[in-house]
DNA sequence: TTGCTCCTCACGTCACGTGAGGTGGC
DNA sequence: TTGCTCCTCACGTCACGTGAGGTGGC
């Protein structure tokens, strides 16, 4: 490709022409031209640009290294003292960055997933009234909680909460939830939860147990569950905890451990409090049972 | 979570918590109560901003819509029409968006694969000496040119050559290169290329069948080559290839129908013509065959 | 000659970042 | 009281984008 190269402009490509073959605006071009990054190989007399053949390749790394979110500067200090072996290093430093994007983009789709899911089950829920629900076993991380009543405590104990979960790279797409001691029934708004927790998803769990297998997960065990899907936020909950655990004694079963609060429609989807849809719900083992 | 909620400030986070738990500078919270994207739950009469539990999922997704270079703009107008129908939508388009990025990344790393091979052999090459090699069969996109030796038709050739590359979605880690009919050897520095072409890799063939199956792909055949590394660039290239047609001929070999010209080490790590490494090669028969 | 493309210059924009200078709660 | 954190300006920055107004080659 050097046939009369460097003898005549007419075998370059004009600005235009330049911009069009890498799928950028011209002002692009002329930006590179003014911070030195990336000019014309032959600047003619009348300011004229002319690019080369052999320019579209340095332009089109320069595209992937600004996709790969490398600022402008550094791209300029590598053209600056480009070499065959700064070359390769680069390339092996970008293709690491590139295995780590696509995990991160990966982790990402799982997130989209579960929180897609989540909202179709607020959605679509009966609200208002007690479900009988078989559920598979919930991984979760699980913060006990027993401070004082006071707001600055539980402040502090939720920023624990989050930053553990952080410290062990889980952010799950499940909004943390609440735990209550099923022998310790809400008797008004004012109650207390005995744990905070943040649920995981299938991914959630594969990934942590691949880069901390000792952290300190909990399983909400499988079996059956009566559920009750509430609109309206906050205010009354109580009222439906006292429903649950009606609708398990009258009917002679045997409660679980906890009763479990989970936001299903929150601030995500919905504008206020009073808007939220939650979800309350308890284990229960018929005494039925063999 | 809603424990003194909406009473006391105390159970909500500072600008300075909230940012730390979502790994933020200050500031963005402060630009995006602003452009009110995001506020926070309670703002006090002294100024101070509190914000909720709640909120840290909404801007746990504002940051995933900004990571997937959705503009604020856009996702504000999400959050003020926000709804669980309108977040499942949104949650689609954007699993489509996370998709089309690993694929392109995907992608991206088999160019950066492809780069990085092509820059060791011409960094590792032994020049200005004839090799033997056996090569692989390789893929190529092949244009001929028939026009006349006017440097406007040759680049008005290049690109229709790049055009008709892109059209089929092809954009190759290799430079482009040139083939020369072996009956035609040239004379003097000033010679003409019969084609243009540009190499596939594995991985763009393999992209390229899914895509476009009928695509104009000219394989160019496995076999013994003769090739010399030359560094130097582009001044007096006819010597080499006078010397690689003479070797054929010295060894009662025969030549293959084309030579090929392609720049190893070019603009991309070495600054100026005069200092590539280009590879001239040309295929052989040994007459001594079956 | 017409129309298209080229140029420079100045200002706008997007999403913050960076101090400067001052107030306010534990 | 000390020190830390909060606040509001105002201006900077990064990578261009958008005309405005004028020149120049086929």
């Amino acid at each position: 490709m050097n046939r009369y190269v460097k003898k005549i402009t007419h075998s370059h490509f004009t600005t235009g022409e330049f911009a069009k073959l890498c799928k950028v605006k011209k002002q692009t071009l002329f930006h590179y031209d003014d911070i030195g990054i990336f000019s014309p190989e032959i600047k003619a007399d009348n300011g004229y640009r002319y690019y080369s053949y052999n320019q579209l390749e340095v332009f089109a790394v320069i595209s992937m290294l600004k996709e790969l979110d490398m600022p402008l500067k550094d791209i300029k200090s590598y053209l600056d003292k480009r070499s065959p072996q700064a070359l390769v290093k680069l390339l092996e430093e970008q293709d690491k960055q590139v295995q780590k994007k696509i995990e991160e983009l990966e982790w990402l789709r799982s997130f989209i997933k579960t929180k897609s899911n989540i909202t179709k089950l607020g959605m679509f829920a009966q609200t208002g009234m007690i479900v009988m629900e078989k559920l598979e076993k919930e991984y979760m991380v699980v913060s006990a909680y027993s401070g004082s009543s006071t707001d600055k405590d539980i402040a502090a104990a939720v920023i624990k909460h989050l930053n553990y979960c952080h410290s062990q790279d889980i952010y799950s797409a499940y909004s943390i939830g609440g735990m209550i001691s099923s022998d310790k029934l809400p008797e008004s708004d004012d109650y207390a939860y005995d744990c905070f927790y943040t649920k995981l998803s299938r991914d959630d769990y594969a990934y942590c147990l691949k880069n901390t297998p000792h952290s300190n997960i909990t399983i909400k065990p499988a079996g059956q569950y009566a559920s009750i899907y509430r609109k309206g936020g906050y205010e009354n909950v109580h009222l439906d905890y006292l429903k649950l655990s009606n609708y398990v004694k009258k009917n002679g079963l045997t409660i679980g451990s906890y009763f479990y609060e989970d936001a299903v429609l929150d601030e995500l989807s919905m504008k206020g409090y009073d808007n939220y849809v939650l979800k309350l719900s308890v284990g229960i083992e018929s005494t039925l049972q063999l």
